[in-house]
DNA sequence: ACTTATTTGTGCAAAAATCCACAATCAGTA
DNA sequence: TACTGATTGTGGATTTTTGCACAAATAAGT
């Protein structure tokens, strides 16, 4: 019933502010706060605290009125919703600069996330072992593996010019959703999740306001 | 006052969608491709073509009714539109794995940014030349050499715990805008320009997909 | 039990973003 | 010159997102 109604209508934003909001909720745990207001955590996230009580009711009733929220059960139910409390299999394909960025950075990255298969096309790199312990496999044995371990969420630290046939390839072999490091637009099928991390529009935007501070 | 009051209602999605507008005119340039029409360049972009002329009528008329835009020309207006008719200083705090990647991303950075000035708080990094020639310098040299070289962008690549540090003191210097990859909302002053690269809450985003995809 | 001080949850209005549909315009051709 | 086929530029309707403002609810104090 919670499922499938509503939940179509969520904004993106609102899933995005959520990220945010575990985020931060996480810090609060870690520092033993136990309650916390819409209007502390609107100020620390910059946002609206009346856009976080919206959020939140897209979901159920999650506070206490004239007290506010625990930090706890919060965290739990927001990352229950976010789907982290399982952890998704992830696939790293280009074991490159940021690739090995990635994989260095995995110990951060919070729990619910987990590199089960690298992959590269530079037959020097194939067989050797990355520093977070996965054995890096040739682009020829990606349907085989993918398919076998069962990977959900393939992640792509390519060139732009092999992003795209790395796209198809992760999808063939099952994947569901994509987290395109690539500078370049995927073309997947319909359904497909495709979320691009793309620091070079991010530089632009910031040329922009900068223009027009000036100017 | 009077341009900023004008641009200031520009949508930051349209500013988003002109840099990937750019990259593909790059690439159709680079192929020798001189005219494109908004359907196609929308389909490329996975995007509506009425929103690509709403976002480029914002502007200035651009293109040539019945015929399309010319690659070439478009680009130009666009670059110029974004301030990358110019070369962005850019100083880079934090010398990790992600930050070494950007360095090496360097060559392949769009023309218009560029890496005056690194820093490291290990004092085993300090003094060291990285890849792309820099010299590592100490967090006691930022507020120094920032200021020396007229750095206009700070790119925090430190850890959450370092970066709001980092990114008060690089303002302090005079920069005017912060690439963020720390997981973390910076709490800046009023009318700094920052964009945030995070792809934890990307992967939040997928996550959340996923779940509701499987119910 | 009643009052007070809070803070949530939410109806609704305002603002923003998107997209449709078509008039305006242009190149090519007869 | 007039006609045809194509594509832009844009008014305005539609959809989406945001945020105000207040009723509803709760804890604590008297």
């Amino acid at each position: 019933m919670r499922s499938i109604m509503k939940f179509s209508k969520i904004p993106t934003a609102t899933i995005t502010r959520l990220s945010i909001y575990s985020r931060y909720l996480e810090a609060l745990s870690q520092e033993g706060v136990k309650i916390i207001a819409s209007d502390k955590l609107a100020q620390k996230c910059g946002i609206n605290p009346a856009q976080i009580r919206k959020d939140l009711a897209y979901f159920g009733e999650f506070g206490i009125r004239g007290v506010g929220y625990f930090v706890k059960e919060l965290l739990f139910e927001i990352k229950r919703i976010l789907g982290l409390n399982k952890t998704w299999k992830m696939a790293l394909v280009g074991i490159g600069n940021l690739g090995s960025a990635l994989l260095a950075h995995q110990n951060f990255i919070r729990q619910g996330y987990e590199f089960v298969a690298v992959f590269d096309i530079d037959p020097a790199k194939v067989g050797r072992r990355v520093p977070s312990g996965q054995i890096i496999h040739s682009m020829d044995e990606l349907e085989q593996v993918v398919t076998d371990k069962g990977v959900e969420i393939g992640v792509i630290a390519t060139p732009a010019a092999k992003a795209q046939m790395a796209a198809l390839r992760l999808i063939a072999s099952g994947v569901k959703a994509i987290l395109n490091f690539a500078p370049i637009q995927l073309q997947v099928p319909e359904g497909m999740a495709v979320e691009n991390v793309d620091f070079t529009v991010k530089l632009d935007n910031l040329a922009y306001n900068l223009t027009m501070a000036e100017g």
